[in-house]
DNA sequence: GACCAGGAGCTCC
DNA sequence: GGAGCTCCTGGTC
């Protein structure tokens, strides 16, 4: 794969690109040596693609609200300073007493929009940065050069001091060999939201968790009321020719994966 | 029964 | 002509 060499000026694709909506956006990016993320442009539709499962955070994005997660396996990444509107949002993280009755149902749902808020904005955040910082979607892929323009974005995003200077001399490939000790070692502060951010980048794989509902849902989307799953994983399937998706080396039920573009 | 894979025809832009 | 939906057959779990 071609796309890690530095200076490469080829758009990448996030790992849960879908289609291809965004061509607005794309018209700038391309000239885009100022890093700043576009706030107010940070839609990706598909992205809210109801009834898909992301495994690292067990995700299932449902039709009334855009995400829905389960916490069973990995935490949400740390919430951005300056996307903490909700008063929930400090509670990430933090053990609690299981609550109990209507208003623990009421707290734990509540709960759930907020981790649902956060990690749907980064996965946008990923697609958002690769397009304006010209870097592959796969963390391997990426240069030393890549490596810190990935965390001088990130100290941009989330107002950080200058951790990317921890970082220095480090490729992609280096990164993603990293524990979570390791950067907490270069970061003690922010190493675990670091980690956290670039766990995300590396996860190219989704699961189906209602076949039906993702078929009707899908269905809406492309104006074809008499969608349904069989139709939906028959499209699926042209996309391995186009190389957009392809089911995971472990093949499993209702389990594809994003490709890399080439 | 549900899912997976792929061929072939069709409609729409 | 390409993209995507639809219908179909056959296979696997």
């Amino acid at each position: 794969m071609s796309m890690g060499s530095p200076g490469c000026e080829h758009t990448a694709h996030s790992p849960l690109y879908i289609s291809h909506t965004h061509t607005q956006t794309m018209a700038w990016l391309d000239k885009a040596d100022d890093v700043k993320p576009p706030r107010g442009l940070l839609g990706l539709p598909e992205l809210s693609w109801p009834g898909v499962y992301l495994p690292c955070y067990d995700i299932l994005a449902l039709e009334e609200s855009p995400w829905v997660l389960r916490m069973t396996e990995a935490p949400a990444p740390a919430a951005p300073p300056s996307r903490t509107p909700e008063p929930n949002q400090a509670k990430l993280g933090q053990p609690q007493d299981p609550p109990s009755g209507m208003e623990g149902q009421v707290e734990e749902r509540s709960l759930e929009q907020v981790q649902t808020m956060v990690v749907g904005e980064v996965l946008k955040d990923v697609d958002t940065a690769c397009k304006l910082l010209n870097i592959a979607p796969d963390p391997m892929d990426w240069s030393c050069v890549h490596v810190q323009k990935w965390l001088l974005w990130t100290e941009h995003l989330h107002k950080l001091p200058q951790v990317s200077t921890m970082f220095q001399e480090l490729s992609g490939r280096d990164l993603c060999s990293m524990t979570e000790a390791d950067f907490r070692q270069r970061s003690s502060q922010f190493g675990d939201m670091l980690y956290a951010h670039l766990d995300i980048w590396r996860s190219g794989i989704f699961k189906i968790e209602d076949s039906a509902l993702v078929a009707r849902l899908w269905g809406m989307r492309k104006n074809r009321p008499a969608m349904n799953y069989d139709k939906l994983s028959r499209s699926i399937r042209q996309y391995y020719k186009k190389g957009i998706i392809r089911k995971p080396d472990v093949s499993r039920r209702l389990v594809y994966q994003f490709v890399n573009p080439i």
